[in-house]
DNA sequence: AACGTGACCCTAG
DNA sequence: ACTAGGGCCACGT
C-alpha cells in the first residue's frame, strides 16, 4: 500500500524573482535609498534578502554585459544599516558613492547619511 | 541531487 | 549595550 501522498501544495508561483526585484528597485526615486529587507518584505517577506542582492548583482552584471542601460539603480539599494555593502560589486569601488552623491545623497564612511530620512520603503510609499 | 556561497535580516543570551 | 547563531531564497558547480 502506498501512502496516497496527496499532491497538496505545489502552488509555487515561480515568479520571476529577477524581474520582480528589478521593477521594485526601478521605482525607487532618485535621492532616496531603500534596503534589501524592504524590497524582500514588499515581495512577500519570504523571498530572503540575500536573493534580492543576488538579483541586483545579476541585473547590474547583465546590464553591463548586454551594454544596455542599467534598468536597476542598484546604487540606491543599501543594507539595513545604510551601508553600501554592494559597493565592491560595482564596476568601480567608488561608483556607488559617486552615484549617490550625484543624486544629492551624502555618504560618509561608506554609509548613507540621514539614511533614516532618505529611507524609501516600497511597502510604505507604494503601499 | 547535494553542498557551498552570497550586495541579508531577525532573535536570543 | 554587544556578540553569537539560525533562517530565508537563489544560483553555480
Amino acid at each position: 500500500m502506498k501512502t496516497p501522498v496527496p499532491p497538496a501544495a505545489a502552488p509555487a508561483p515561480e515568479r520571476n524573482f529577477f524581474a520582480d526585484v528589478h521593477e521594485v528597485v526601478r521605482l525607487v526615486p532618485p535621492g532616496r535609498v531603500t534596503s534589501y529587507g524592504a524590497v524582500a518584505h514588499y515581495l512577500g517577506a519570504r523571498t530572503g534578502s540575500r536573493a534580492v542582492g543576488y538579483a541586483l548583482m545579476a541585473a547590474n552584471l547583465d546590464a553591463a554585459t548586454l551594454k544596455k542601460d542599467a534598468p536597476v539603480p542598484a546604487h540606491r539599494v543599501v543594507n539595513r544599516l545604510g551601508q553600501l555593502t554592494g559597493r565592491h560589486h560595482f564596476p568601480t569601488p567608488t561608483a556607488m558613492r559617486e552615484r549617490l552623491e550625484a543624486e544629492g545623497v551624502r555618504v560618509a564612511d561608506d554609509a548613507v547619511v540621514d539614511f533614516k530620512r532618505l529611507y524609501w520603503d516600497p511597502s510604505t510609499e507604494l503601499e
